[in-house]
DNA sequence: TCCTATATGTACCGATCTGTACATATATAA
DNA sequence: TTATATATGTACAGATCGGTACATATAGGA
């Protein structure tokens, strides 16, 4: 029951279920495409939501590292780094196998408001606001929850566009409608 | 076979689907809800692939139906009901057993991009961005197709929202969002 | 009344679902 | 070597999946 053993798992389990869905993947699956053996998998998760959640927990760290560290990469200012989350954005958009963002995927196949894997996504969305609302703070505008706010629901709108308009310059009109409201929250 | 039994399973169907998802549901909870036989929904529907089908044709046809007459009731010129989409949107976030857009949610569970009910949820989408992208053209604005997308950005972004955040502000932040971007729009 | 066509109810098919029992292989310690 | 603990492979349980076979009920026309 080597640590680095169910890190791998959890690795391999997240890219499935994001290439094929949740309910879509049964734990056989997962068994045949980790190698592993169904006793092994069951030692190191006790059930199928288990391995969700871990995951999930796996997509949000990293999906927040990398978006958030790319930002910076690329943007100095606050205002500047708010913005530069659309080209981020796009560059997800383009990579191979990008299917859209794994917890609104999540929240869509367990609705249930108090089901564990849609609290585990809902609290994604929650750090993610969180943390544009403190960039609009350092920003200095006048209210910063509301273009907080506003920008991720011009993120969120740009990601579901994509995966369902099939093309990247949702992110395009999104960048710049967010610059517009940026100049105008500046006063 | 009467054509209105037909139409009754389909709207059953339609709820089930809605509000316990698509995989989550069996054709023998089908069966069970709405009091047919088994036989009788093969009748009607050779796979459950086609119920779903002809469950989200009944969506798409209502629910466009009921968000651009409601934008019509409330609002008169073309600008106006850019916005009221807005209001129309919160509405709906308000009501009871409000889960989200049935087309996200189908293109989630369904992501192969030419999957029929992937497809068919991708048209959805396509024909509310071409009415609004007519309304913002008889808007007089100068990028009609731009300012379009933008408003349903803001819109997918706010029913994303609704769901995960769990509260109806979006729609407040979304419209102000939009008057803004409107306004620079007719310049 | 009898014949035929259609609608229905029920039992079932093979596949697959999550999860477990159990026997075997492997490693470690005495 | 032998005893013990852990990891693994496999077979299977019980439920449910989408879909069908088939026998029965019901209707309308001759």
């Amino acid at each position: 029951m080597r640590p680095n053993k169910r890190d791998e798992l959890v690795r391999k389990a997240l890219q499935v279920f994001y290439r094929d869905g949740f309910h879509a993947t049964g734990m056989d699956k997962l068994v045949v495409e980790t190698g592993v053996s169904k006793t092994s998998m069951y030692k190191h998760f006790r059930t199928k939501e288990d391995l969700i959640l871990a995951a999930l927990r796996l997509r949000d760290e990293s999906f927040r590292n990398w978006l958030l560290r790319r930002i910076e990469e690329v943007a100095d200012t606050p205002a500047e780094q708010l913005i530069a989350s659309f080209d981020a954005l796009r560059e997800w958009f383009e990579e191979d196998g990008f299917r859209g963002c794994m917890f609104i995927k999540a929240g869509a196949e367990y609705q249930d408001a108090d089901h564990p894997i849609h609290v585990q996504a809902a609290e994604h969305k929650r750090l993610l606001l969180e943390h544009f609302t403190r960039l609009a703070r350092d920003a200095g505008v006048d209210d910063p929850a509301k273009l907080a706010s506003q920008i991720v629901l011009l993120q969120e709108g740009a990601i579901v566009s994509a995966v369902l308009l099939k093309n990247t310059s949702p992110a395009k009109d999104a960048k710049e409608a967010a610059q517009q409201l940026l100049k105008i929250a500046q006063g």
